[in-house]
RNA sequence: GGGAGCUUAGCUCAGCUGGUUCAGAGCAUCUGCCUUACAAGCAGAGGGUCAUAGGUUCGAAUCCUAUAGCUCCCACCA
């Protein structure tokens, strides 16, 4: 006993479990006929990423959920894996060979991915390993890499399925252009900003007048007017009408354009007059689809003007822009500047300033693909956690549009398309099968496959994401194999609510596509981890923790109550260190437990148990099964916080403070055999309800309980199963002893009384339930009584105190102050007097009595009556007294 | 601009089909305790017009309507 520190230690206890459960391989899964598998796929971090404390939060729920799952038998299977992020990882990279001084230009495809292989097998999979310090229970032995070959093909087969299916093609469109990274993004993947800026007002000549009459156009972006084909304005608008075939002079630019008219342009905004650049914005290009207008692009794909850009080519766009605002001011060609905030597109992953731009893209249609994806969501096939994200999905689902899965990276699948000299191209999975295609195709032009050149540009990143739930079993190329056959479709997805669309909602789509079934039954989505004044957590803000910082401060299971216990599924986390302090002051209390139960000795001669014990035992008993149906009810709605919190209050309350303190012997005395093997039976089970919340200290106590006898973890062990039967009487006996032990303690606080000095206590009333010798036991033992007795008469010279219809009565005699006592009592008459008028009031109401159920209006009547009898009580004790 | 959601104790949140789980929990606070498992602790206590205003009902934190404030998502307003 004296070998074990009243402080737990989680570091080494920590490292020497996951080491063992490492070597007893078990978190590993295998197909297993006889039983049901529970499968997640873990969300996967980018591979040169490292753990923040969104990771942290995600994958303790998923770890609690494996855990739980395997002790409730299932052969669970938690598959971990990593993300090759091609924007970010390719972004890093670039970075660091300019530290070098290698730019990435100077170097060949072959050459640069060869730098992204050395600097993935380097940094990546960091972020597994700070996994592993946070418990997480994942099959290692199935890590997989969303690059790795078999995944890779998976991708390219899809790729080739779904272009054969009419589904993917190749198109010029206006796409978000990222001048930073050089490529093109999703929409999802461009984050709008607000930001102070400027309105300009711009003088557009009108061309052969007279008396130099101009038009005044604003825009945010002068830089483009070397692109302007149009000015717009509002047929209705009449200040307007004079402008109709008349044709307008871009400033500096001093290039004639016509002047169109449209409703789209909004009469009210700047001055109803709007230039049309269709190269560069959106709805300018759809305006000049429509008029057929020339698109003039002025950007080079880094945003630096190009030939078409006059004196300013070469300059980058915010540079042009001052310089142009000051040449159009020293022109005068400059009306006004006001300031003006809007939104601007940034990209997520480098922040540059979206660009506008026409590329020949690569897009998936999604229209046919999110049609069966929305119903099984509506229909709840799929459920969400909580379910108000159904709204969002199907929002978006209903206005899905194509999805532009081309990125001009080269970290990542390279698209297969392979180009004939002609410009005609053929799709396929290897460069001989496209040979083939080829030569089939067009005879003529191809002869060798020298001749076929593939395209340059990688994949989305989600593009291969999508297909998560079913490549890790290789599904895609193998789709009878055994593997996906029996883990597929996965049970819960852990997940935030960010990449609903990203990510979610195009699993899903695969899932149908590809398997004809759900990739999964559950979704949770978390929260987002905020810090203490309600900011989101961020690497550019720098209020994160590092989380193994944390885990090093309050332990691994400290940290994941602390995660947990403030977070509901869907609710963001308002994330405060006090929380993981809370987690390791409970491992703490759990650890003290233990070291008062492993210090106790049994009397074996000792064959019965004490009535103390007796009833004590059949209690928590009672206590710990509502506990399991408490907690089933909970991880059947997903609410792992309230779970934690049932546990937490059962351990502290009911287990430490009441039952351990009920069996606890006296000092140096034996504890009944009986007793000590419950206590021993009830701790265990304890620790497995436990332990997927905290499975560090309840392996170790587990462990430690059974002096290191068992080969069994606790992990393999079977979850206690709550029986249906209760013993309410017993629940309510104790309730009304608990009552009164804290009525004893309460005047023993009020009387400033050491808990030392034991007391006599009277009791009048009704006492057939909680006075039975067991109870008086019990209740004498908690509030140090010297003796315990019921009285039929008030007990002169005492401080009382009512416990439902009971009077406690212990004599103080000099001690006590008449007045203090009137006092309390006069007040208490008062409010339950006002209590029984309210009562009174609702009673006398005919509708009331009429029209509410009987058991209510029962309810009331006893209430009544109750209050009667207290408000009699206290009046006689108060006459009593004076 | 469109949509979704939130507002309950100092903080973070429960509160399901309106009524004995109805005003709750944890943390924080206050008071007293170094009581032989634990001061990372023990015992006790205080604290809320359930955002506001109406309505429905015998009865509203709970249902309806409006208002205010906050949050998130979507959308191309120069």
């Amino acid at each position: 006993m004296n070998e074990i520190s009243s402080k737990y230690n989680p570091q080494e206890v920590e490292n020497k479990w996951y080491a063992y459960w490492l070597e007893n391989n078990v978190f590993h899964s295998e197909i297993d006929e006889t039983k049901t598998p529970y499968t997640i796929v873990i969300p996967p971090p980018n591979v040169t990423g490292i753990l923040h404390m969104g990771h942290m939060l995600n994958n303790t729920i998923q770890d609690v959920l494996a855990r739980r799952s395997k002790m409730l038998g299932f052969n669970t299977c938690w598959i971990p894996g990593t993300d090759h992020a091609s924007i970010a990882t390719e972004a890093k990279v670039v970075a660091k060979l300019k530290e070098n001084g290698i730019e990435k230009q100077d170097l060949t495809r072959e050459e640069f991915l060869q730098h992204a292989w050395e600097w993935k097998e380097k940094h990546g999979g960091i972020i597994l390993e700070q996994l592993k310090k946070l418990g997480c229970s994942c099959d290692w032995q199935r890590t997989r890499f969303t690059m790795e070959e078999a995944l890779y093909e998976s991708v390219i087969s899809v790729f080739v399925d779904l272009y054969n299916k009419g589904l993917i093609y190749r198109g010029v469109r206006m796409v978000n252009w990222d001048p930073k990274a050089l490529t093109a993004l999703s929409d999802e993947e461009v984050i709008f900003k607000e930001q102070k800026s400027k309105l300009y007002y711009l003088k557009y000549m009108i061309e052969g007048s007279q008396t130099g009459e101009y038009v005044v156009v604003a825009t945010t972006r002068p830089e483009t007017i070397m692109g302007d084909t149009a000015v717009c304005v509002n047929p209705t608008d009449e200040r307007y009408n004079h402008l109709k075939g008349k044709r307008l002079v871009i400033p500096i630019v001093n290039r004639a354009i016509d002047v169109i008219f449209d409703e789209y342009v909004d009469k009210e905004f700047g001055t109803g007059a709007l230039k049309i650049t269709p190269a560069h914005d959106l709805n300018d290009y759809n305006l000049g689809l429509k008029y057929g207008l020339e698109s003039i692009n002025i950007f080079n794909d880094n945003a630096t003007l190009n030939e078409y850009g006059l004196q300013y080519a070469g300059l980058d766009r915010f540079e042009c822009r001052r310089k142009i605002v000051k040449d159009l001011e020293e022109t005068g060609l400059m009306e006004r500047i006001e300031d003006y905030t809007n939104k601007i597109g940034c990209s997520e992953r480098t922040d540059a300033v979206i660009e506008p731009k026409l590329s020949l893209q690569w897009f998936l249609r999604m229209e046919d693909l999110a049609k069966p994806a929305l119903e099984v969501v509506m229909s709840d096939e799929i459920r969400f956690y909580p379910s108000k994200f159904k709204n969002t999905y199907k929002h978006w689902m209903e206005n899905v549009k194509d999805w532009c899965i081309s990125r001009q990276l080269w970290w990542g699948q390279r698209i297969p398309a392979y180009y004939l000299p002609n410009r005609e191209f053929v799709v396929a999975k290897t460069k001989e099968e496209a040979f083939e295609m080829a030569k089939a195709k067009f005879p003529d032009v191809i002869h060798s496959i020298e001749d076929l050149k593939q395209d340059d540009d990688v994949l989305d990143t989600w593009f291969s994401s999508w297909l998560w739930p079913i490549s890790v079993f290789d599904g895609i190329r193998y789709p009878q194999n055994e593997e996906i056959m029996y883990y597929y479709p996965t049970d819960d997805l852990v997940t935030a609510p960010e990449i609903i669309f990203f990510w979610v909602a195009r699993m899903i789509m695969a899932g149908l596509e590809y398997r004809k079934e759900i990739p999964f039954k559950n979704v949770y989505f978390t929260g987002i981890v905020r810090d203490k004044l309600g900011r989101k957590m961020s690497k550019s803000l720098g209020n994160s923790p590092d989380p193994i910082m944390l885990i090093e401060k309050y332990g691994a299971d400290g940290v994941r109550m602390g995660m947990l216990m403030a977070s509901p599924a869907g609710n963001d986390l308002p994330f405060d260190e006090a929380y993981c302090e809370q987690g390791r002051n409970f491992a703490n209390k759990i650890w003290n437990a233990l070291r008062l139960v492993k210090g106790w000795t049994t009397d074996d001669n000792e064959a019965s148990q004490h009535q103390n014990d007796n009833i004590a035992c059949q209690w928590i008993e009672e206590k710990f099964n509502n506990l399991l149906l408490e907690l089933e009810d909970a991880f059947s709605k997903y609410r792992l916080s309230e779970a934690m919190m049932q546990i937490y209050k059962f351990v502290w309350d009911d287990f430490c403070s009441w039952f351990l303190e009920a069996v606890k012997p006296e000092y140096g005395k034996p504890v009944s055999k009986i007793t000590y093997l419950k206590t021993l039976s009830l701790f265990e089970k304890i620790m497995q309800v436990l332990h997927p919340f905290m499975p560090f200290l309840t392996e170790e106590i587990w462990h430690l309980l059974r002096n290191n006898a068992a080969n069994e973890t606790i992990m393999q062990s079977e979850m206690p199963k709550a029986k249906t039967e209760t013993n309410s009487q017993l629940l309510q006996d104790f309730i009304q002893m608990q009552e009164i032990v804290i009525a004893v303690r309460a005047i023993r606080n009020e009387k400033n009384i050491s808990p030392k000095a034991a007391l006599p206590l009277f009791i009048k009333g009704d006492v057939s339930g909680t006075l039975t010798n067991q109870y008086a036991a019990l209740i004498s033992k908690f509030a140090n009584l010297s003796e315990i007795k019921p009285v039929f008469n008030a007990v002169e010279g005492s401080v009382t105190k009512l416990v439902g219809s009971l009077e406690l009565f212990i004599p103080l005699g000099d001690n006590i102050n008449k007045e203090d006592e009137q006092r309390k009592l006069e007040e208490e008459i008062t409010y339950l007097k006002g209590f029984m008028a309210s009562v009174e009031k609702k009673l006398s109401n005919e509708s009331f009595v009429a029209k509410a159920p009987q058991s209510v209006v029962e309810g009331e009547r006893k209430k009544f009556a109750d209050a009667k009898e207290k408000i009699q009580t206290l009046q006689s004790r108060l006459s009593q007294l004076r």
